[in-house]
DNA sequence: CAGTGTCAAGGTGGA
DNA sequence: TCCACCTTGACACTG
């Protein structure tokens, strides 16, 4: 098991995910921002080496504007050396890469300029985990969609346009669960048509149930990954005892997640948590995670205490 | 320089 | 049909 956390390091006095608005959007502007967030990437992956953590994810604005039309500039040659060097690093430390395009990326939609936006923004992040020449275990994560008044058809749609991805996506890419719409039961569906894995939330399984206990939710996803694919990946989040369900809490409850781990015992998966103050939570859950689980991935490793 | 309105992009559900 | 909400920060304009 690894453990993770996504796109921001409160640690570090930088951010990775630096923009700039369209207005002023120039090709010096994307230069001088690119640049920027490689290089705090670099540090927060380094960071992470050195505190164990080996589970991260990439964040989508990593490349701002990466898919607009306006984004002539082929930033992919230009930093060729840095998103290889980097690539390197994650490889030489046994480290396990997602991403996750956000709210506006949406295959199913019946609106077509909606899916002819989606589909480069799809393309740029596998293009990203490409560049670093990460094997296929790097993963794209994505929710099936909206539903339209018609889940059924919405599903289909889903598994039609899936059918339709350039290859450096359909290495990629995977379903995950949500807290409204999709339940897992509905992704192994689409799954089962399309062969493409699922990813296990726990907090959207919780809000929005499909019948699975937590144990057998991540045994059926966990299927759905193949030896390439590598071991199932986990949104992990605990639910906040102050915000509204389904918010992100402020940090980690480690006996909610000790009991997660305990529920789960038998399966290894790599877990990210969707917790807001970050590599904080990641680095208490390690801590609890070496003590309840035997086999998990930092214990071997690369020297939180040397 | 502090305060604040707004930001490329979608979908849902309530009024 | 319209608007708040999701979730969040931070860019960049205003005074």
């Amino acid at each position: 098991m690894k453990i993770g956390y996504p796109c921001i390091n409160r640690s570090i006095p930088c951010r990775g995910n630096r923009t700039f608005r369209l207005k002023s959007y120039s090709e010096e502007r994307l230069i001088e921002t690119l640049d920027y967030n490689l290089s705090c990437l670099k540090r927060i992956l380094a960071f992470n080496a050195a505190h164990g953590v080996l589970f991260f994810r990439i964040t989508s604005d990593l490349v701002p504007f990466a898919s607009h039309p306006i984004c002539t500039f082929c930033w992919q040659e230009h930093f060729a050396s840095i998103f290889k060097e980097i690539g390197d690093f994650i490889r030489n430390h046994d480290m396990r890469i997602s991403m996750h395009p956000d709210q506006f990326i949406v295959l199913n939609s019946p609106r077509e300029e909606v899916v002819t936006r989606s589909i480069p923004e799809l393309d740029y992040h596998a293009e990203v985990l490409d560049l670093m020449r990460l094997d296929r275990n790097a993963k794209v994560q994505l929710h099936v969609g909206g539903v339209y008044g018609d889940k059924e058809g919405a599903m289909e749609r889903f598994v039609q346009r899936y059918g339709l991805l350039d290859e450096p996506v359909l290495r990629r890419l995977v379903i995950e669960n949500d807290d409204r719409l999709y339940t897992v039961a509905d992704c192994l569906a689409v799954h089962g048509e399309t062969g493409i894995p699922v990813l296990f939330d726990n907090l959207h399984h919780f809000w929005n149930p499909s019948g699975e206990s937590v144990k057998d939710a991540v045994e059926r996803c966990g299927e759905t990954w193949t030896a390439e694919d590598g071991i199932l990946m986990v949104d992990y989040s605990s639910p906040d005892p102050v915000g509204r369900p389904g918010k992100h809490p402020q940090s980690i409850d480690i006996d909610d997640f000790s009991a997660f781990l305990a529920l789960t015992a038998p399966f290894d998966f790599d877990c990210m948590l969707e917790i807001k103050d970050k590599e904080r939570s990641a680095l208490l859950a390690i801590d609890a995670a070496r003590n309840d689980r035997r086999f998990i991935g930092q214990a071997a490793g690369a020297g939180g205490g040397r």
